[in-house]
DNA sequence: TAGAGTAGTTTATAATATAAACCAAATTAT
DNA sequence: ATAATTTGGTTTATATTATAAACTACTCTA
């Protein structure tokens, strides 16, 4: 009935992150931070923990001679962004029994 | 686009238990307990945080000699439910643009 | 070259979740 | 009868997490 939620994507940032990462394939950090919303502390932090668990790929170039973090999902992400909405679909699909 | 998610609901055993009473009108401490699978000690913290938001009612009856925690929702907890669903689809609704 | 802006990271703190420890009453076993 | 066990919880201590504040470094502009 309820399965346990990841808890790394059971943040609403984090969750926030990887919703922007799926719809655009790719997105700098600066982007990332508008869209969401976040201070650019939290969400380097959360970056870091995507980063860490193999749900993002971070890749630091320059745009010209301004770094530039560029953030992508990888198919672990994606699979695991999967597993959350499906095992969430327990707790909101009310059985109004 | 991500709107910010009731902090009160979610958390994975609050969200639990908030789902479950919208499906069972009325429910008992042991049921909950064994439906979430959470310990007695976390799910009375959750609960008397739900309560104190005014999302559940809890009613501390007798079965006979024993004790028995009554539990049911509230309307203001099943707008708030509903809120946090309406809120929730910004980020699971992947527009593969 | 001083000040402001951009792009982040590190770190300290506040909030949260969670289980362990505890309490009280009832039931069962000896 | 009384000791152990079970039931039904609550309180409290701890570990984890989220978050913003403070900081670094580099660039651009006046």
């Amino acid at each position: 009935m309820f399965k346990p939620l990841d808890p790394l994507l059971h943040s609403e940032l984090r969750l926030a992150v990887m919703s922007l990462l799926i719809s655009t394939e790719e997105a700098e950090f600066p982007y990332i931070k508008e869209q969401t919303g976040a201070t650019a502390g939290n969400l380097s932090v959360q970056i870091d923990k995507l980063s860490a668990a193999g749900y993002i790929e971070v890749e630091k170039t320059f745009k010209g001679k301004k770094p530039c973090t560029l953030c992508r999902i990888t198919p672990a992400g994606l699979k695991a962004f999967e597993e959350y909405v499906e095992s969430l679909k327990g707790y909101l699909e009310v059985t109004s029994k």
